[in-house]
DNA sequence: TCCTAATTGCAATATATTTGCATTTGCATT
DNA sequence: AATGCAAATGCAAATATATTGCAATTAGGA
């Protein structure tokens, strides 16, 4: 689907700021930090202001449009959250409900294992323990 | 062992600031941001400067003393780095070779776990691939 | 087309962290 | 114990990152 009607789908106005700088992380294929966020945004749309880009980037978080991804390094980076994509899950043991989370703690590792050299193929992460419901 | 032989050990130098903002960290039972950590210092030891709380928080990570957590919030955190405490894996498929991570997901995910009511008792967390022996 | 709330740009502000530099201090060596 | 010197510190200034108030603009439904 094109980044029109994603955000149609989810009730955000569309405007040129909005569908540029979705389009910046949804065609990006590796994660970017709000500065590079912005710079390729205005890159498309020179007239674009870094406030436009926080702000939108909050408001698409809280859509569920993106990820935010807290890395080794001073700023955060954000990625598109594709529905579908490779994920994790908490798993409660009583009822057996699965939530699916929106976060890989590979993303954050990847810098540490190139740094020794490792090349991962793999991961495993779970989480289990009781859902809102189970735990009263 | 006491902060001060902890120090020498690794062969850094024994100030009072240095030993301040690491008794700091290793007697916190919560882990705690700069400015956290840079407070308490202050309160135990007036005269320290942010510069250098922050310069010592670099030195204590890099000789491994401590770890950086990047959580939800804005600012890093940081604890102590006990041997034998709770840690993860890097796992080579070909020599089997097992390394032990600094990492652990779940402090990032504690604050996002409470607020949708989900108390967590167990996790999983492994990484595979080739380790630099292996992947050449 | 009109209306209104949402969005934007801009400048000011806030917060977190880094850096240059002069001074002080830990500690190895005499 | 005195000396020498690299390492560490304090301080102020600089950077980097993110937020906010406000007036002007704009999207999109009525
Ligand atoms: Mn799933
Ligand atoms: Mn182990
Ligand atoms: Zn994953
Ligand atoms: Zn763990």
């Amino acid at each position: 689907m094109d980044v029109e009607n994603i955000l149609r789908q989810s009730n955000l106005k569309i405007t040129p700021q909005r569908k540029t700088i979705l389009k910046v992380i949804a065609e990006s294929d590796i994660i970017l930090d709000s500065q590079e966020i912005y710079q390729e945004s205005a890159r498309l749309l020179p007239s674009i202001n870094p406030s436009t880009v926080y702000r939108n980037l909050d408001i698409l978080l809280q859509s569920g449009l993106i990820c935010k991804i807290n890395t080794q390094e001073n700023s955060a980076k954000y990625r598109i959250r594709e529905q579908g994509s490779h994920h994790h899950h908490i798993i409660c043991k009583k009822c057996g409900t699965s939530i699916p989370l929106d976060f890989c703690p590979m993303e954050e590792l990847d810098n540490k294992l190139e740094k020794i050299g490792f090349t991962p193929t793999e991961h495993r992460f779970e989480i289990f323990g009781y859902c809102q419901k189970c735990s009263k």
